[in-house]
RNA sequence: GGGAGAUUAGCUCAGCUGGUUCAGAGCACCUGCCUUACAAGCAGGGGGCCACUGGUUCGAAUCCAGUAUCUCCCACCA
């Protein structure tokens, strides 16, 4: 066979993809087996594939190999998010370019459009995902505005509509006086700017000439004020407790109230309260019972509430209105302030805050199972660190809005049939609502309700994913089979937009928690430290990359420093690095591929290398596998990859191959495949394509359920540390001859011989192995130094190698004095601690052991290594 | 402003419940090699006051306190 010297992903990784998904080798079917699922964070509908998704969903699909390996009914569902916002934006966006307005359509208009915009872009990403070799279950793809999954976002309003969750209250959103439209909090961008702080004083009322001072980057707000608020303990304030004040202009009275909110040290120490243009006075409003007064029209001009500047923008009246208070004495100074302002990320336009009528998730009561769960680690987090922000914001926890006022997803399912703030009704469709509402209001008709306008936050809908992906409002015998599901891998930034909600969704809904281990990966950031983004342009096309490096180039390149929850700092060469492994696996399999094989007896060396071996992997195995139930997976794909590129390339390879011209016995290329295999399977979740081509290349197999993706995990095998220890003694054995070949300038291809002064034991199975690996002729004991040579020691034995040439004395002498003071150093040290009563009396036994076993060994170096200067002058 | 975390080699990180000269790995670097699987490779090598200052202890990279610097999340400060 022929094999190039070059593995070439191209020509391989659609073929083995292809073949997985022709013989439904991701497809899950309940069955007697335990389940193992993962739900994929479903991205965004409209999105391409990108950095952040490579990373995730790589972890994922080793998780979910691995599992499928173990022996799990594995099931991966795949699927996408109708993510409201954004895809909203990208349709407006696309419209507008063909002239087309979001105003001029109708709803229905415009909900066709999106979902034509949809059908086109929709199945990108899921695609590319495929290229990356993610394993799912694509029968089971599932869209967050699938039918089904719909329904059961609606029905799940109207269940916590009915348990009283869901209310309806006055909050303050994000307006955009610009667009005319409310925005979430993800389209708020903040800017430093350069403003002013004007201190503005106003009179107390029944007073004749006393004043108090506030200071306000809004004067234009001193319209809408309804009090004045002070801190309890401000002692300079306190003669104002319990007084009112007059509002400039407006000559409104209002009261003047105390509130540990106000810092004392900003401004006078006194805050002005406008309730209907602030969050944070809001929130004192509803605290102080006091008067909301909006002065402001929907464009950000004022109306008639605010008496004055009636119709004139906000920003205009903030100039006149400085001159207005000055002339009428009122303002006291005006001082340069640079503060943070929002402005909307479609309009460019500092946003105003407003009070608006919106819908509410009442989160106190439904976020208990939710905190404790995680706390008492029934679901657990890795890393545990975010355990602790989780509970900080569960403390914490608000009560959730969920309207949004857009089109794109699933409409509210509540109908108004009048004006009154209580007058409607929440049902599923016109219908039903009707038939709620008929006998209270017999003379109502269809024609009468009109639905609310909004949709729900995207949240809404995703935080149902675990349970609605299996239909699971509908149908019990999927979910119970896969829910909870085991593995959820994600960022941490939505830890509370949506691992938190799913979890609370999961105790309100099944009682039960929707996954047991919660992955939380870091952010993709380029050289620079800087998060990979669109707009900086700074992240590479995932596609590319691997077309470059190879999928499982590119897996690797993204697993190799990327401990969960660390950023991960993205470097092509880490893809490289990946690429290199590739190869190297793949020159593994030219040379077992290219040996003649031979009846007849295995050699010494291979024998112990294949002793050696088997007991190497079942050592890492072990830490492999416990390092997979830490989820440290970086940790587990450098263990594979030191066991495949340095254990059995470098050193079980080099023991077993034959010697040029020779042929292997059959037996060792036997047990060289097995070996190979074992080594394939545990680089599988990483590198599928490859493996999965080796695997097929290494012998024939038996159909197709001989792929390698259905194989069996390896077993768990007990090792002998002493077989291990020796290989340890023998690999510095053989470093020591390559470092005098090195400094000796002594070419590979000259036979060496060598002798060894035994002190120590010196197994005799290792010779054979020397003999192998460094082109020795011939290895004999002596007992006395020779002369003539060059030398070091391992594991106190002494090895020499003849030369005929004259040695440089005085740089072996030197040699030698250097590794004297060190051992001397190290006795120095030992001896100290041994000579301290409190350690040998304190410390553990076996410690004190130890040392004194360090110590003999140190004893006798020092003497081998006098021995030797002495014989040298 | 509130919360969380980090600081170990040039870079990215290990170092678990203090105890082997505990200071490790991969990459990068340096030096030899085109040795008949692989130069996308082989062999050898150099490199670190474990941020700083104290404390606890027989013993501290590891535990405690403080200092400095950095990162992230939440809030959006009149």
């Amino acid at each position: 066979m022929d094999i190039p010297n070059k593995y070439d992903p191209s020509l391989v990784e659609d073929k083995w993809y292809s073949y997985w998904l022709e013989h439904e080798m991701f497809k899950s079917v309940p069955d007697e087996r335990e389940s193992y699922t993962i739900v994929i964070p479903p991205p965004n509908v409209t999105g391409v594939l990108h950095m952040g998704h490579m990373l995730n969903n790589t972890i994922q699909d080793v998780l979910i190999r691995r599992a499928r390996m173990l022996g799990y009914n594995a099931c991966w569902v795949p699927g996408t998010d109708h993510a409201s916002i954004a895809t909203e934006a990208k349709v407006v966006q696309k419209l507008r370019k063909e002239g087309i307005k979001k105003s001029d359509l109708s709803r229905e208009e415009f909900l066709s459009h999106a979902w034509e915009w949809k059908e086109k872009h929709g199945g990108i990403i899921l695609d590319q995902l495929k290229k990356l070799g993610a394993s799912c279950d694509w029968d089971r793809t599932r869209f967050t505005m699938d039918p089904k999954y719909s329904e059961s976002v609606l029905d799940t309003f109207i269940d916590l509509f009915e348990k009283g969750k869901i209310y309806r209250g006055k909050r303050m959103i994000n307006w955009d006086p610009a667009a005319l439209t409310a925005l979430s909090d993800e389209e708020v961008f903040y800017k430093e700017d350069p403003g002013k702080l004007y201190h503005v004083r106003y009179q107390i009322a029944g007073s004749e000439d006393e004043w108090l001072t506030i200071a306000t980057t809004r004067p234009e707000t001193i319209l809408g004020d309804s009090a004045i608020c002070i801190h309890p303990e401000d002692e300079r304030y306190t003669h104002l407790h319990g007084k009112r004040a007059i509002v400039p202009m407006v000559k409104r009275e209002i009261p003047i109230i105390l509130d540990e909110y106000v810092d004392r040290e900003f401004g006078t120490g006194c805050l002005k309260v406008t309730p209907a243009h602030d969050v944070n006075d809001n929130e004192l409003g509803i605290k102080h019972n006091l008067e909301v007064i909006d002065i402001f029209n929907a464009n950000g001009s004022l109306n008639e509430q605010a008496q004055f500047y009636i119709g004139e923008d906000r920003f205009d009246v903030r100039k006149k209105i400085e001159n207005d208070l000055k002339e009428a004495g009122h303002l006291i100074k005006v001082e340069e302030h640079i503060h943070n302002v929002g402005y909307s990320e479609r309009t460019n336009v500092p946003i105003e805050p407003r009070l608006s009528l919106q819908w509410f998730v009442d989160m106190k009561e439904l976020s208990k199972p939710a905190l404790d769960n995680v706390m008492n680690d029934r679901i657990r987090f890795y890393p545990e660190k975010f355990k602790n922000s989780y509970r900080n914001w569960m403390d914490n926890i608000k009560d959730w809005c969920i309207s949004r006022q857009l089109w794109w997803g699933h409409q509210i399912p509540a109908f108004y049939f009048g004006e009154g703030e209580n007058d409607f009704v929440v049902a599923k469709t016109k219908e039903e609502a009707l038939a709620k509402i008929q006998e209270e209001r017999p003379e109502l008709e269809l024609s009468d309700l009109k639905r609310d306008e909004d949709v729900m936050d995207t949240w809404f809908s995703s935080w149902l994913w675990p349970i609605s992906v299996f239909d699971g409002f509908y149908k019990q015998d999927e979910l119970d089979y896969y829910y909870p599901t085991k593995d959820l891998v994600t960022a941490p930034e939505i830890m509370f937009f949506w691992v938190a909600r799913m979890i609370i969704a999961g105790y309100e809904y099944k009682g039960e928690k929707p996954f047991q281990n919660v992955y939380y990966t870091g952010i993709v950031r380029d050289k620079l430290g800087r998060k990979m983004s669109k707009s900086l342009g700074n992240s590479p096309d995932p596609i590319e990359l691997m077309n470059e490096y190879g999928a499982d180039g590119v897996r690797v390149g993204m697993l190799l420093t990327s401990p969960a929850g660390n950023d991960l700092p993205f470097d092509e060469k880490l893809c490289e690095q990946g690429r290199n492994f590739s190869n190297k696996i793949w020159n593994g399999l030219r040379l077992v591929k290219g040996w003649e094989v031979e009846e007849k007896k295995a050699s010494p060396s291979a024998e112990f290398a294949i002793k050696w071996m088997k007991f190497r992997i079942a050592e890492a195995l072990e830490s492999i596998n416990a390092n997979y139930d830490k989820f440290r997976i970086s940790e587990v794909l450098m263990s594979c990859y030191k066991l495949v590129w340095d254990d059995f390339c470098n050193w079980y390879l080099e023991m077993v191959k034959p010697k040029y011209g020779h042929s292997i016995d059959a037996k060792t290329l036997k047990t060289t495949i097995a070996i190979f295999e074992d080594l394939l399977k545990l680089i599988h979740p990483f590198m599928p394509f490859i493996s999965e081509e080796i695997w097929h290349l290494l012998r024939t197999r038996n159909g197709a359920n001989d792929a390698l993706v259905l194989s069996n995990w390896p077993m768990q095998e007990s090792y002998d540390k002493q077989v291990l220890s020796d290989f340890e003694k023998l690999n510095d054995v053989v470093s020591g001859i390559r470092k005098i070949r090195k400094e000796k300038n002594i070419p590979n291809k000259n036979e060496l011989e060598l002798k060894v002064k035994v002190n120590n034991e010196h197994k005799d199975e290792f010779d054979s192995v020397i003999a192998h690996l460094c082109n020795v002729s011939s290895i004999k004991k002596v007992d006395e130094k020779v002369e003539q040579a060059f030398s070091f020691i391992s594991n106190n034995n002494e090895y020499f190698i003849p030369f005929s040439d004259d040695i440089d004395i005085e740089a072996e002498k030197e040699k030698l004095a250097k590794q004297l003071d060190y051992t001397n150093g190290l006795l120095k040290k030992i001896n100290g601690k041994l000579s301290n009563d409190s350690f040998v009396n304190n410390a553990p036994e076996q410690v004190v052991a130890a040392e004194r076993k360090k110590q003999d060994d140190a004893i006798s170096k020092i003497k081998i290594l006098e021995e030797k200067l002495a014989s040298l002058s």
